[in-house]
RNA sequence: GGUCGCGUAGCUCAGUUGGAUAGAGCAUCUGCCUUCUAAGCAGACGGUCACAGGUUCGAAUCCUGUCGCGAUCACCA
């Protein structure tokens, strides 16, 4: 039973035997800094119980826990604030217990539970990933991580969109202006060079258009009947058929990109357990379209398009499958997910890491998913996030004002590269050691950077100016882990030594104790963060951890100890902190160095 | 116009189920490298929590309205 539940008991006894009340709960705040205690009752809401002033309640209740609880050493009262202070020795206790615990906060996932299926990244094939997949991608493998520390099964997933126009338009560009390159020939990563011949073919596109528009035709009329264009939608109607040459190019250009991907997503540190793809699932939907009719979920019109009527839940009507039976955007995605669960049937939720822009889509898909009846259609989740701006604005593709993805990795670990260099760390390294060491702590930045804010939230982001290796960031957090390090090298002691729990054996300095009620937090918030589907708690949180760490560090000597057990506490206790940044830097993606 | 989201220090952001005098970092200023890594620590400065009402012992937090910014309202994905 944790402190919190032991106290509540108390008080209510408290309570009981006082004023004969059955309060139900008990409300408890941590201690604010510049009162006396570790943890306080809130006497506030008891007064609609109990008739009284708030600071006799408050008394009450305290002289009653100083007498009767073990843990509790004394009390004050503040207003209707009953602040408690708890015995060293329940702390040291509590450190015992979890300082071999390398896993300490994660929970095991539990057998009879069902799993989770996150799915992010979900790309085009027709050009490389940016600025917008980075987020999307470290959100859904944070969020993933922190869901499995929580104790759940999880499947990472994504559905990688390789059919459709946009994908004619590289190939049919490459045809025509491509001379047989591939990357091998050029030396470009995949996804690059199809992002080229994307480019050109908007470039082409233009030119057409403004030959037609001189040519006195209107600017509708030039945007649909520019010959390239009309070659593309050609081609996609002869892929749709079956064609086999275009097929083949089809999967090799697509093969080249896939290849350019997975490097990006090796060096970002992201991985999947299963991969979808929108040419094998984008007729998945209309047998359950079928289904729906018959059900009366979905009704027919007139022309032959079916529709879903939301007016009832507050939404408006939604086009589930066009008048031709093709399928739509929504019918895919409800065949994807119906599928996912056929695939696995242990799923019994899932996680959709997508723009915010598709906040009505989402929410539309899952009324209608719940409409169909199935049952896990009450735990989906759309993971939305805003949109990443740059200074100059909008990133906008076709106006070259994208950040790529492959680009801004390097370029971290370049400026990590430049400050270290300047500062004159790392020197005696191999050249090895130290880029290894400059991508990890670039890495870090990058992703710090991204997840502690809030995912609703839009970033702004300065790629000259935003990332900083000090105050909260990354590097600075990645820094401590690594002084810890160096801390555990030096240090020589006996790590099977228990520490003395009796009152006493060790009095804790006030930065000791802070530190341990941090590091005490940390199962809550890792929790707090799966319910709320949030990195950036599990951020923020290291942060504070950190900040306790380091005022602990530059006030109490560590090594310098006045005895050996104070030594020993002091080093296995940096060590737990050490480990508890690991394991929350782990749960946003993020490496830790050994030294830097 | 309808719907959804956001608005906290000059800038970038935290702020647990409503609780005490709203917190960090950057920037500016003051101290601290002869102890364990100064990418650090201690401190100063900086606030009408967009605005106005309401709910209550108590509101940055919940409700209503107004303003500002953004997204979305396709037989595109």
């Amino acid at each position: 039973m944790g402190l919190q539940e032991t106290l509540s008991d108390y008080v209510k006894q408290a309570v009981k035997s006082s004023f004969n009340v059955a309060l139900e709960s008990v409300e408890f705040q941590s201690t604010r800094k510049e009162f006396a205690g570790d943890i306080t009752v809130v006497v506030f809401p008891m007064l609609r119980f109990i008739k009284g002033n708030p600071v006799q309640i408050g008394e009450t209740i305290g002289n009653y826990l100083v007498e009767n609880a073990k843990d509790v050493k004394a009390f004050n009262v503040v207003k209707g604030f009953l602040n408690i202070e708890i015995s060293d020795s329940y702390y040291l206790n509590f450190f015992n217990g979890i300082k071999d615990n390398e896993t300490f906060g994660f929970l095991q996932p539990s057998a009879n539970e069902k799993a989770i299926m996150v799915e992010y990244s979900s790309p085009n094939t027709n050009k490389p990933l940016h600025l917008g997949h980075i987020r999307n991608n470290l959100l859904g493998y944070s969020v993933a991580e922190i869901l499995k520390a929580s104790g759940k099964k999880v499947y990472k997933t994504q559905i990688i969109n390789d059919r459709g126009i946009h994908i004619c338009k590289s190939m049919l560009a490459w045809k025509l202006f491509g001379n047989g390159e591939t990357p091998e020939s050029t030396g470009l990563k995949g996804d690059k060079l199809v992002g080229n011949y994307y480019v050109k073919f908007d470039q082409e596109y233009k030119n057409q258009i403004q030959s037609l528009l001189a040519e006195g035709r209107s600017e509708e009329d030039a945007k649909k009947s520019a010959s390239i264009l009309l070659e593309a939608q050609d081609m996609l109607r002869k892929w749709e058929a079956g064609d086999k040459e275009t097929v083949s190019l089809w999967e090799k250009m697509n093969g080249w990109v896939y290849d350019g991907f997975n490097e990006t997503y090796k060096n970002l540190g992201v991985d999947f357990d299963a991969l979808y793809f929108e040419s094998n699932t984008y007729l998945l939907g209309k047998e359950f379209v079928a289904e729906g009719l018959k059900t009366g979920v979905f009704y027919k019109r007139e022309d032959g398009s079916v529709w879903c009527d939301l007016t009832e839940d507050g939404l408006d009507e939604k086009i589930v499958q066009r008048a031709d039976g093709t399928a739509v955007y929504m019918t895919q995605d409800i065949g994807t997910a119906i599928q996912r669960v056929k695939d696995y049937p242990d799923v019994g939720g899932m996680v959709y890491t997508v723009g915010n822009e598709q906040d009505y889509h989402f929410q539309v898909l899952f009324l209608i998913l719940k409409k169909l009846g199935f049952d896990w259609a009450k735990n989906l989740y759309h993971l939305s996030y805003g949109m990443v701006d740059l200074p100059s604005g909008k990133m906008k593709s076709r106006e070259g004002t994208v950040v790529d993805a492959d680009d801004l990795i390097a370029d971290m670990a370049k400026t990590a590269e430049e400050i270290s260099e300047e500062l004159g760390k790392l020197d005696g390294y191999s050249e090895e050691e130290k880029q290894e060491l400059y991508k990890i702590i670039g890495l870090g930045a990058l992703k710090y950077y991204i997840l502690k804010v809030d995912p609703k939230k839009r970033i702004l982001f300065d790629p000259k100016e935003s990332i900083d290796f000090q105050g909260n960031t990354g590097p600075f957090i990645q820094y401590t882990y690594a002084r810890i390090q160096s801390i555990l090298r030096k240090s020589n002691i006996d790590d099977a030594v228990t520490l003395s729990a009796v009152e006493g054996s060790i009095e804790l300095h006030s930065k000791e104790k802070e530190l341990l009620k941090q590091i005490q937090l940390f199962p809550e918030v890792v929790q707090n963060a799966a319910e709320n589907h949030s990195p950036a708690l599990i951020a923020n949180y290291t942060y504070d951890l950190v900040k306790e760490f380091n005022s602990f560090y530059q006030n109490v000597s560590i090594l310098g100890a006045d005895s050996e057990t104070e030594k020993t506490f002091r080093v296995q206790l940096s060590k737990t902190v050490a480990n508890t940044i690991k394991n929350g830097f782990g749960l946003l993606g993020i490496q830790v160095p050994e030294r830097m």
